[in-house]
RNA sequence: GGAGAGAUGUCCGAGUGGCUUAAGGAGCACGCUUGGAAAGCGUGUGUACUUCAAAAGGGUACCGCGGGUUCGAAUCCCGCUCUCUCCGCCA
C-alpha cells in the first residue's frame, strides 16, 4: 500500500509512473487526495471537541472537591453536548478513515523510472542471456517422460493422495530435491544470508502485511477451521518476521533465508503450462528476503539478482534475465528481474526466479521502519527473490542433461547427491 | 479439549474512578565528575495522527483488541483475541 504521505507530495509522479503499468490513476489519485482532506477537517474538529471536553472534565472534577455542585452541574450539561457530538465526529472520522483505505489499498505499488513500458510478457525487456544452450538429439524427451522412465516423479500417485499439482518424488528424484534445497541454503548462508526456517502456515495479517491479502485471497489454500493461509511462498512469513518492528540503520542489510514448501491452488491454470513440473499446487523453493535502507535498495536488488544468476551458472543451466514491463509485474512490485531457464526438449524458458523491490510499499502495510542516525523514523524497503524454486530447475536438469543412457547431473550436486548420473 | 491465571512503555514492575502529565527500578543517550574507566550526580528517553512556512511549541489518541457505563476509565461492566500454568491427547 502506498502511503499516503507519498500521494501528498508527489501525486503528478505518481500518475506518470502508474501509466507504466497502463494505469490512468488520475481521477483515483484526486478522489485519494480529498478524502483525505476531508479526513483532516473531520479530525481537526474532532480533536478540538475532545480537547474542550478534557478540560471541562477537569474543571468538574476540582468544582466537586471543593463542593460546588451547582456549578458542576452547568458544566456537565455542557459537556453532555460535547460529547454527543464526539460521538458523530468519531463516526464520521473512522468512516473517512475506512474509505480513504479502500482506496489506497487498491493502488498498485508506484513502478520505478526504469521499468519498461507495456502490458504483456512480449513488452519485457531481455537484459542479459547467459549459458550454452543444449544441444539435443532428435528423440529427446520431455522431463515428464525423463522423470518415467527413471522412475523420479510420480504425478499419478500424488493424484491418488491429494490431487493433480502433487507430485510424489521417489529414489533418485527425491534425493536430487533434498540435494537442491541444501545446495541453495549453504550458498545462500555462503553469501550472508541468515537461515530462517518460519511457519508455513500464516495468518490474516502476515497475508496483509506482503500483500496477499486483500488482493490475491482465491490464490492461497485457507484453513477456514483455523483461519490460517498455505504459504504461497516463504517470502510472507520471512518478511512478516518484521512486521511491528522499527530498525536502526546500522542494522541494515538484514538478509534472511529460508526453504519452505509452497503451496498454490493456480485456479484457471491449464494445459501445455501445467504438464509436468511446470506448474504445481505444492513445490519447494528457497526464498531470500532483505531489508534496505531507501538509499540501498536498488543497489540490493542488483546484488540478489547477481547472486541468483550465479546459482544458475553453477548449475550450468541457459538463462536470461528479464527486467519486467509495467503490465506484467506483481501488484506490490516496484521493479522486477525474473530468470529464466531453457528447458532444452519442451524447447521454451521457464520462470525459475523472480527477484523485486517493493520499496516502501510492504513496510507501510507491515509498520517495518527505521530510525536512521538522526532519530528520524523511515519506510524500510523490502526485497526478496526466489533463490531458486525447485520444480522447473529439476525440469531443465533432466532435460538438458539427457544422454543416449541417462542424465547427467551438475557436479556442485555431486556431493549433496552422493551420485553423479541418473541411469 | 477441560480448569485456572494473566496481558501496562525498550525490559522488569506498581497502579481498583479525578493527586497518573503511567510511580519505582533496569537499560539506553547526553552532560558533569575522572589520567581513563566504573561508581556517583544531573538531564533526557515511545508511536500515530494533527497544528505550525519551518524549527520550537501545542492538541488528540494509544496501558492486548472491540464495545459500554461515567462529566471523567489503565482502573468498573460486556464480548473477543492471545499468552502462561496444570490436566487430557499427542510427534
Amino acid at each position: 500500500m502506498i502511503h499516503i504521505n507519498l500521494i501528498r507530495e508527489n501525486s503528478e509522479d505518481i500518475i506518470e509512473r502508474l501509466a507504466i503499468k497502463g494505469l490512468d490513476a488520475r481521477s483515483e489519485i484526486m478522489g485519494i487526495l480529498n478524502l483525505d482532506g476531508e479526513r483532516k477537517a473531520i479530525k481537526q474538529r474532532l480533536d478540538q471537541n475532545l480537547a474542550e471536553a478534557n478540560i471541562l472534565a477537569r474543571q468538574i472534577g476540582d468544582m466537586l472537591k471543593q463542593s460546588k455542585k451547582e456549578e458542576a452541574e452547568v458544566l456537565r450539561n455542557r459537556t453532555i453536548k460535547l460529547k454527543e457530538r464526539s460521538k458523530e465526529l468519531e463516526q464520521k472520522f473512522s468512516e473517512a478513515e475506512q474509505k480513504l483505505f479502500d482506496k489506497l489499498v487498491l493502488i498498485p505499488n508506484v513502478p520505478s523510472r526504469s521499468v519498461p513500458k507495456g502490458k504483456t510478457p512480449q513488452d519485457n525487456d531481455i537484459v542479459l542471456t547467459n549459458g550454452a544452450m543444449p544441444v539435443l538429439n532428435a528423440n529427446a524427451q520431455p522431463h515428464w517422460e525423463l522423470a518415467k522412465r527413471y522412475d523420479l516423479i510420480d504425478f499419478e500417485l500424488g493424484v491418488k493422495i491429494s490431487g493433480a499439482g502433487f507430485p510424489v518424488y521417489k529414489g533418485k528424484g527425491a534425493r536430487l530435491q533434498r540435494a537442491l534445497i541444501n545446495f541453495f541454503l549453504d550458498e545462500a548462508i555462503k553469501a550472508g544470508y541468515q537461515e530462517v526456517q518460519p511457519p508455513i502456515l500464516i495468518n490474516e495479517d502476515s497475508g496483509f502485511g506482503t500483500g496477499q491479502l486483500p488482493d490475491k485471497e482465491g490464490q492461497m489454500y485457507h484453513v477456514g477451521i483455523d483461519s490460517l493461509f498455505l504459504i504461497p511462498t516463504a517470502e510472507v512469513p520471512i518478511t512478516n518476521l518484521y512486521r511491528d518492528v522499527i530498525l536502526k540503520e546500522e542494522d541494515f542489510p538484514v538478509k534472511n533465508v529460508g526453504y519452505t514448501p509452497c503451496f498454490r491452488r493456480e485456479a484457471g491454470s491449464y494445459g501445455q503450462e501445467v504438464r509436468g513440473l511446470n506448474r504445481l499446487h505444492q513445490f519447494d523453493k528457497v526464498e531470500i528476503v532483505q531489508l534496505a535502507s531507501p538509499e540501498n535498495s536498488y543497489t540490493v536488488l542488483e546484488e540478489m539478482q547477481t547472486y541468483v544468476q550465479g546459482l544458475l551458472q553453477k548449475l550450468g543451466l541457459p538463462y536470461r534475465v528479464l527486467k519486467l514491463c509495467g503490465g506484467d509485474m506483481s501488484f506490490a512490485s516496484a521493479l522486477t528481474y525474473d530468470m529464466e531457464v531453457y528447458s532444452g526438449a519442451q524447447q521454451k524458458w521457464l520462470e525459475v526466479s523472480s527477484v523485486s523491490n517493493f520499496e516502501s510499499f510492504q513496510s507501510n502495510r507491515l509498520k517495518l521502519r527505521y530510525k536512521d542516525k538522526e532519530g528520524q523514523m523511515h519506510l524500510a524497503h523490502t526485497l526478496n527473490g526466489s533463490a531458486l524454486a525447485l520444480p522447473r530447475i529439476v525440469a531443465a536438469l533432466l532435460e538438458n542433461n539427457q544422454f543416449s543412457g541417462g542424465i547427467k547431473m551438475p557436479e556442485v550436486l555431486h556431493p549433496y547427491l552422493g551420485f553423479t548420473e541418473i541411469v
